[in-house]
DNA sequence: TCAAAAGTGTTGGTCCTACACCCATGC
DNA sequence: GCATGGGTGTAGGACCAACACTTTTGA
């Protein structure tokens, strides 16, 4: 990985090759632990973390961005992305990112480049963390790594309003689509699919209701039994039928509450 | 108005006040005579109708971009705009645009800026359209009116599709908001409502029903009975409670179907 | 008195919510 | 055998959808 450095080159190619003023940022879900976990970067230069995100190349569509961008830092393809909102206030700076480059190499052009007011593009994704390599830039950012979403840090720029938009447009979601296919590995329990929805609208929910509604969407394929490591009874494990799954995600479903 | 041109000042000027790449589009709906209206403006260059779009000042966040382009197109201020889908992909252009200005005076610059590849912020308002004075801006477009939604013509660029997904918003809005008080005058009649749901769903509702739940939702004030011209029982008039109206806005309700 | 549209209330069914008991496991 | 968590079914209530008759008006 090459020393995060601010350089001519960077900068240079970036005004040349992607349009100014405009980003995609990602707010990046994974669920570990009965948690949900949100994907931060950190800015050397800041020594504060901020959401993934990268510019639009003049020759890819704002999706494709959105899609290399997560795709480098997070070495995945194909994943579940959702557009839901575009930030455009004045109020998107960083005073100090602005003059951080006094202290770099950069020309005054390229400093002006970055350093111009953006316009951004959120979207937010759905992943199995364990899939993830998180992988920080190395030239804005030092460090990637997974954040309990309860304990993160205080964003950059306006980035703790585009997390709190991207938590209530899933939330509102969720009534509507099925989920979890992309945030599992292979299988999971019901107990398992349940703490992720209760982490995503932050209530609890009661767990003979849950399963039933779960089981009777038809989206799910009981496979074995877990053989816990608990004091307990093991769970079933599930995994979820991709064609009935697919089609509940295109047709759309109705949890009500 | 002055003579419809793309005069050198009028794009050298955008280039200099106004972010390149980006664009807002308005999806202005109103409600007529049973029938969801929108606003278009037709281009001359072209003989082909758009939605009123504008350019992003880059001393102004974008929401407040839409609301400019909006009170330009309008003479409307304080209009309900909500953003719903940014588009960007790479499909956006018209070939035919892209050359018309071969035949204008415009420099080289200029016509660059103006045929770049442009990323679209979408929103759309719910406005009255008896207030609507519909106003084209006499450079690239040479009128502006109401079109029925189901009458109007294919547009240029992908505004069809954008069309189509502010509607589809607002159809997933409705059982979740109110919706009315910015498409009626003062006062109007249930039946009136009744028939601006159906407009937006696309299908019939239940009078019975309808009226029932629309009472039970306490924002409406029933104000009279209105002497209607017809040759039948003359219905009664209602306003919304707006300090209810808000509320409801606020924290949402629950239309279920 | 008829046609056309408006106003209103009840009932049946569905779906959601709340809730209790038994099972499997490891200590 | 007990503590922990998992699995399952039912009963009551809320809400939605379906539905019929009466009122008003102008012709």
């Amino acid at each position: 990985m090459p020393k995060p450095t601010l350089s001519i080159e960077f900068l240079g190619a970036a005004a040349e090759d992607y349009l100014p003023h405009l980003a995609v940022d990602c707010v990046v879900f994974g669920f570990h632990a009965g948690q949900l976990r949100i994907l931060l970067t950190h800015w050397h230069a800041r020594q504060r973390w901020s959401l993934p995100g990268g510019f639009v190349r003049r020759d890819e569509s704002v999706d494709s961005a959105a899609h290399r961008v997560l795709q480098l830092r997070t070495r995945l393809d194909h994943v579940y992305l959702q557009q839901y909102h575009t930030f455009g206030g004045l109020d998107r700076r960083d005073e100090e990112i602005e003059h951080m480059l006094d202290h770099e190499d950069g020309r005054q052009a390229a400093r002006a480049w970055i350093n111009d007011r953006f316009v951004s593009v959120g979207y937010y994704a759905l992943v199995d963390w364990t899939e993830v390599t998180p992988t920080p830039d190395g030239v804005l950012t030092d460090e990637c790594r997974w954040w309990d979403l309860a304990t993160c840090p205080p964003l950059l720029f306006d980035h703790d309003a585009m997390v709190a938009r991207a938590l209530a447009t899933l939330r509102s979601q969720l009534g509507h689509s099925p989920i979890g296919l992309n945030l599992f590995s292979e299988t999971f329990t019901l107990p398992e699919l349940q703490r992720l929805y209760e982490a995503i609208l932050g209530r609890p929910l009661d767990r003979r209701n849950f399963q039933k509604r779960m089981r009777e969407l038809g989206i799910l394929e009981r496979v074995g039994e877990l053989r816990g490591a608990g004091v307990r009874r093991a769970p079933y494990l599930y995994r979820f039928d991709r064609p009935r799954y697919e089609q509940a995600l295109r047709e759309g479903i109705l949890l009500r509450r």
